[in-house]
DNA sequence: TGAAGTTAGTTAGCATAGCTAACTATATTA
DNA sequence: TAATATAGTTAGCTATGCTAACTAACTTCA
């Protein structure tokens, strides 16, 4: 009971800090954003999925459960639902025919970027109130952010 | 048709891609920690609008619906489960009989802190592989976001 | 004062999204 | 070729979001 966190050094109550209000802030501004998807009649899983494989190519459906972190039960209903919406098309793997190779229809292109439009221009604007160097600040951030997802463990 | 991102001012365009990484890191970021508060027991709704009852004191019903930005049916269930779980406290308010009056009780107050321990440190763990001068930037931009959110429209 | 309207919250019913356990079908390996 | 491993599905549970329709309580005002 003696490593309370008043006793922890100074840089690590500093990352906790710094973690507590990034986790808060974090929640709020997407609960914000989410709501601007609510157009596109798909919802935030689908679209989330039908925009790595827009943007990452033709994927297994393991392979997209794994990039979406989410066990394979949750992706198989995912993507029905995008077939099911013809937003993705599905094909047999030649070489082997347990696999299934799930890649975007045109129609689901033209979905995800405009509603990726839609949402991005909506925070954009909620930022036009910032000055140029405040948004630098911002961006910078989120890079290191980036840098930090891409090494975690 | 010709008002096309390209043709956009510069200070806009920068606005969209910082929003755009921001957008994303965001939803990543916030993917991975989510995981930490499985082991509290409750989903991360419940979560959330324990922790505006914890510290942000009673609320009832209806502040609490709009302080999650649900509507009320929907924070009527995460209360009832909060209840069930007997994490929140219901008393009718003595002044308007409709009105309820919903508080975080003690096992409430604790498991919330516990599990924001956790998550907050899971976090925070991450990010020990920042500079003090990244560390810095990440807790400024994070205040800049904030002061954005208290003034969306 | 009492009927009409308003407000707070609930109930019912729908869809999405997450999980585990148990299954089928195909590949691989001993 | 028989045993095992892998890819995905199905079934069934919980949680979270919504709208529509309801009940109960308060307010207004003729």
């Amino acid at each position: 009971m003696s490593k309370k966190i008043t006793r922890q050094d100074p840089e690590s109550s500093a990352r906790f800090a710094v973690a507590d209000r990034l986790h808060s802030t974090a929640i709020h501004l997407l609960r914000r954003v989410r709501k601007q998807d609510v157009a596109s009649g798909e919802g935030p899983a689908r679209l989330s999925a039908l925009s790595v494989l827009v943007f990452g190519g033709p994927k297994t459906l393991g392979e997209l459960a794994a990039a979406e972190q989410v066990k394979p039960p949750t992706m198989s209903r995912i993507v029905a639902g995008l077939a099911r919406s013809k937003l993705v098309q599905i094909t047999a793997d030649p070489q082997d025919g347990r696999r299934m190779s799930i890649r975007p229809t045109p129609k689901g292109v033209k979905l995800l970027q405009e509603g990726r439009q839609r949402r991005i221009e909506y925070l954009a604007s909620h930022l036009a109130g910032l000055t140029p160097a405040e948004l630098a600040q911002v961006a910078e951030s989120t890079e290191i952010l980036a840098r930090v997802l891409r090494n975690w463990a």
